[in-house]
Order: C-alpha cells, then structure tokens, then sequence
RNA sequence: UGGGGAUUGGUGUAACGGUAGCACGACUGACUCUGACUCAGUUAGUCUAGGUUCGAAUCCUAGAUCCCCAGCCA
C-alpha cells in the first residue's frame, strides 16, 4: 500500500490512530472560539496533546523525543500543544524545576506559547474541581475513606491470586464524605488515612485493588503554598488535568499501560449521571481523551533515570543539572547541541511501542549533520607544536584570507594573521611515521591550510628527549596554499595533507574542555546492578594551553548569531565548539566545550594498528 | 506458577494477505585545500514449530525470550 506520494515519511502508529480518528469524526473540529490564535483552525479536526512533566527534575533527552512527538503533532495537524505541570506531589517539586523546564521546552522550539501552542496549565490549579469529583464519587458508592496505614495496605494487598482487603470499604458515603472533609481541614496528621476508590479488590491488574485518590501531606506547595493538605495521586489526576484542557490525545510512555483501565475508569465513573446537555444530576458531561503509550527512548551509554541523575549532581560526581556530559536538555545545550538537530534526531527515531537501545552515536550524528551546515570554520591547536619556518623574512606578518564555510559560499572570508613562526597540533607531526601517515614527517611537505606548503627540515629536542619545536621551509610559491600550475593548467605538485596552524605571536589563549562518555558500559550498571561503577572517570580533560585563531578573540561581524546566543564554530580537522560562558566568568579563562568531534578515519586505521 | 505489552539485517524503522523497503553503522572505491563533507557500491533481516491460504512479517495454534505491574511516586 503506497498511497502516499514518494519521499513522504510513512506514518507512525500514533499517526494513523489519529488519521483514523480524524476519519472517523471521533474528536470534532476547532471552533473560532477554541482556535485561538489561528483563524485557519476553524472546522478542522481536533487534535491537542501535551507535555506534562513533573517538576522534579530537569528534563533529559528523552522527555526531548516526548516533547517533539507531541509538539510535532500539534503542528502536523494544525492543533495546539500544552505545557503542562503534573505538580500534585509537594514533597518532590520546586520551582527551579519549573523555571528549567519552561526555558528547556522553549529552546527546543515547542513553544506553549507560540501559534500551535495551547498555552500553560498546572495540574494544582484544578485542585478544587479535582476535590468536588472526589465527594461526587463518594456520593455514588465509589469511594471511600480508608484509615489503614500505608503499612497495612502493602500487607493487605494481596497476590495475583489473593484479593486485597480493606475493613473501610463498605463505610457509608455520609462518613467517607465526613472524614474527606475533616482530612481537608487539616484535622488529621500524614498517612493516617486516605480516600480510595471502589474498584475491584481481586482484580489481576493491582491498579485497580482500590487504588488511593487521596493522601493526607502537610507540606508546602511551590504553587498552592498552604491552601491544601491532602494531595491527588497520579492517575486520580490526570484525566481530569486532560479532561479540563480538552487534550485530545493523552501520549504517555508504556509502563503506565496497566493505569489506562483506570484512567478511563475515572473518566467514566464520574461521567455516570451526567449528560451532554448538563441535564443529569451530576451536571453535564466531562470530556474523556484517549491515552496513547510509546516506549520511551533509552540510549547507549547514557542513564536517563532522574532519580540518578539527581544523585549524580548532588554526590558532586558532575558540576551540576547542566553538566555539559549530562544528558539533560540544559547540559546538552550547554555542550553546543543545536535545537535543530535533537530535533532530527527525534524524527529519526521514530516512535513505536518496542522499547529499544538508540546507539547514543545517532544523537552525535545528528549534531554533526546541522552544525556542518550552519558553522563558521575556525583554526585552533589544542595541543601546541612550535614550527620555525626558517626561510620565512622575521618580523614578517602576512594577512591571509580564509574562507568560513566551504559548504556555504555566502558565508565569506575571513584574515588570519600568518609568520614565522606557528603552532601546529603535536599530533599532526612524526619523527617516525608509521605506514598510512601522511601529515608532517622530517622531509615531507604539507600544505597549511589556506596559507603555504611547508617542508619539515629537522627537530629540535630538550635534554629529556621530548620535541619540543620542528623547523621548516615554506614554498612561497604556494601563497594561499594552492600550488602553482603547471603548462598544462595542473598543479605542479600534489600534497597528501592539509594541516590548521595559529600564528603564534598572535595567537588567543584559551582552554578547552573536551568531553567524554560519562559511562565506559554501553549499558550502565548491566554487570554489577550498581551504575556508578561503570562511571568514566576520564570523562572530562582540560586542556589549558590551546592556541586559537585571534578572530575567536572577538565576536566578528559576519560570525552566525545563534538564537540561543551560544556561539558555535568548527575547528577544521577538530571538531564542534561552542563557548562556555559559565565556565569563562567563573575561571576569568576564555573557556570552550568540545560538543563533538569530526569523524576522524586516521584515528580509526591508527588504533587499529 | 496472575494480568498487561513486545519480538523484522549490527542498530533503528516501514510494509496492515500480494516484489521484505528506508535510514544509521560497518566495509570498498571516487572526490577533496578539513583523513571532514559529498557521491557510488557492498554487506546483512521477518524469534521458533506447526497450521490456514494460490500466496503469510502480516491470520490461527503452541512455545521461546524480553519489558511493565503488589508507592499514601509520576
């Protein structure tokens, strides 16, 4: 079946439900009051989801693939995308979670806020209307106030085979409306009861064993403050929070497939009494949206626990939330990702109910492929070799253009600053070459990028051995770093390297950080049960004496503004870079993160070797 | 030994009874003022066993393996 034309994406599973519910008519169209912002909304179909993270934490890379599928929705269909706080557990939450989170959802690009966004909600501002369907159910025989201790519920619970029990449950509704109130008030102290619903005792999935709507915690709300005491549990809340925001599709990750017999259970038992028309004796009828599960993305050598991640920062095991090896949103941008790009990468993915492994190289690729595109070129030694070229007038100073992407005409050139004497990266020389080398050796010619070919003529050495400065002769003929052509309209000669140099009178100091797997195990913890012991500890190296072009000294006229303002280059043969500037005002040092190398073939053949 | 899910090349993902395709990786080669990029080619797959059918990744039966569920977390 290939109705669609060539090069469209075929659909993923959420895709065609939603086609198919569009077909179906299941969800109506916008009106031109619901369209909000955009007019050419009115009288299409339906289809507003959401993001709902609990402010807990900082977001990773997998709320990224959520937050994109769901955005991504929005878009595609022309609806609206909500951001919404799942903050109905006082004793985990802050609002510096919530600041991180709405500044990490925005620099992704799904803007809440924006022409596909729905807007803002917290699930504690539906704290009353929550409160009201309690009593409602109570009312109708399907809840009750239970005063065993969280002790005892555990004990009772119950096997697969044995029912749980509770002595509370045939109370009458008066009394559980009576208590509800009382734990309302204050008048109980934590965990000495709580309201439950009338399901099913004996039910193979333990979810609906009577599961708790209520628990009594006296504690401090980042949004309500003190107004409440008593706090909704998860599933009790969250259709209503969808319910209320009229989300349409409710995507959330596999493992809460066992919750959707109660999640429409909810929906359904309060809707009993009601009627579309608001003529029951319950009131009108509340919206019921499909809960949809994928399985969430895992990567290679990465945790994507919170929990974990919390520890991580707070044993000091990393600088923090933002720690550019973090797989957070903020240590991710930090590090110098582009929006763009874990965008793609989420594209690429795909979404599925198999839960597998994403080889954390993709998300690296992904990286590459924009930053490729969009990056000035600039030359840095990381690691500084001091050249003399020996025939080069001293006290000369040559300006020479260099162009800023080669994959981009129209980003222009730029002058680099060129002498006597330069730095060259220690790598790229050999006093003994093995086979398949081809860089600078004693007695073979490269050409400095954008500048000359130069021959390497001998080696200096301390006392210890250690080389520490190389002598040249540069081809003047080769101004520009082209050689000159033959009669035939040829190059005269060819050679087989291209190095990047800094003129070193003129060089910026800087230091550089270059980043590691922050795990050495493909699959944290999978040989000891413990993740920390598969810890990199080479994860991070400083490198404090690197030479960079003087034009990274400065912010260059024709340099990309990014719109996150972080200042992204490629250092040719290197890799990506971006400016650190939290690290550069803490140390008072022009400091760089490497967010990813440049595939490196050499380096492949010469391990292998 | 209860319930709910999943299984297609090394990895990820299509195909929804009718030619198993795409992407990434790996490997070759071409090109190259980045051992990058780009381009061309090669590689390799339907968990197993039965059954239905002219025809099965797809439907049926049995089995295997993996994941989730007994928080007053989400």
């Amino acid at each position: 079946m290939s109705d669609h034309p060539a090069g469209d994406k075929p659909l993923n599973f959420i895709e065609h439900m939603i086609e198919a519910d569009i077909a179906a008519g299941r969800w109506g169209v916008w009106s031109g009051e619901q369209a909000g912002t955009r007019p050419s909304r009115v009288g299409k179909p339906r289809v507003h989801t959401r993001f709902p993270p609990e402010p807990n934490g900082y977001l990773h890379i997998g709320h990224a693939k959520s937050i994109c599928l769901n955005f991504g929705l929005a878009q595609k269909y022309d609806g609206k995308f909500n951001l919404r706080f799942d903050d109905t557990n006082p004793a985990k939450e802050e609002q510096e979670y919530v600041d991180s989170i709405k500044a990490d959802v925005k620099w992704l690009g799904a803007d809440f806020e924006g022409p596909h966004g729905g807007g803002l909600f917290y699930a504690s501002d539906l704290f009353g209307s929550m409160f009201a369907f309690a009593e409602e159910l109570i009312r109708k025989g399907k809840a009750y106030v239970c005063e065993l201790s969280a002790d005892e519920v555990s004990k009772r619970r119950g096997t697969p085979q044995i029912p749980a029990t509770s002595p509370f449950r045939d109370r009458p509704a008066e009394e559980s409306l009576r208590l509800l109130r009382q734990m309302k008030e204050g008048k109980h102290p934590d965990g000495s009861m709580t309201l439950r619903a009338r399901i099913d005792l004996a039910s193979p999935n333990f979810n609906l064993r009577d599961p708790v709507l209520y628990r009594i915690v006296h504690a401090e709300h980042h949004n309500t403050g003190g107004e409440w005491c008593i706090y909704p549990m998860y599933d009790w809340a969250h259709g209503f929070e969808d319910s209320a925001e009229g989300i349409t599709h409710s995507i959330c990750t596999l493992e809460f497939e066992n919750h959707r017999p109660l999640y429409d259970w909810f929906i359904r038992t309060v809707n009993e009494g009601r009627t579309p028309d608001g003529s029951g004796p319950f009131g009108a009828t509340i919206h019921h949206s499909q809960q949809i599960e994928f399985a969430r993305l895992n990567l290679t050598y990465t945790v994507m626990s919170k929990r974990f991640l919390l520890r991580l920062v707070q044993e000091g095991r990393v600088e923090g939330w933002d720690d550019p090896r973090m797989p957070t949103i903020s240590g991710i941008r930090r590090r110098g990702f582009t929006p763009e790009s874990i965008r793609n990468f989420c594209e690429e993915i795909g979404v599925t109910r198999i839960e597998s492994v994403i080889d954390v190289g993709r998300l690296e690729n992904a990286c590459r492929e924009h930053l490729n595109k969009v990056t000035p070129r600039r030359m840095s030694v990381l690691r500084p070799l001091k050249v003399v070229i020996e025939n080069y007038p001293e006290g000369q100073v040559e300006e020479l253009d260099c162009q800023n992407n080669p994959e981009d005409p129209g980003a222009g050139s730029r002058k680099v600053p060129f002498c006597r004497e330069i730095f060259i990266e220690r790598e790229d020389f050999m006093e003994n070459p093995p086979k398949g080398f081809f860089r600078l050796a004693p007695g073979t010619e490269v050409r400095l990028r954008w500048a000359y070919f130069i021959t390497c003529t001998s080696v200096v050495k301390d006392a210890s051995g250690n080389i520490v400065e190389v002598r040249a002769t540069y081809d003047p003929a080769t101004r520009g770093g082209d050689a000159p052509l033959g009669p035939d309209g040829k190059p005269t000669k060819k050679v087989k390297a291209t190095l990047h140099w800094v003129s070193a009178p003129h060089a910026v100091k800087a230091r550089v950080r270059l980043f590691d797997r922050l795990f050495k195990a493909e699959r944290p913890g999978e040989a000891t049960g413990e993740m920390l012991d598969d810890l990199n500890a080479q994860s991070l190296e400083m490198l404090e004496d690197c030479r960079l072009e003087p034009s990274l000294g400065v912010v260059s006229p024709d340099e990309p503004r990014f719109p996150d303002g972080i200042r992204r280059f490629q250092f040719e043969r290197l890799g990506y870079f971006c400016i650190d500037p939290k690290s550069s005002s803490a140390s008072g040092v022009l400091t760089f993160n490497r967010t990813v190398t440049l595939k490196d073939t050499w380096a492949k053949v010469a391990a292998k070797a």
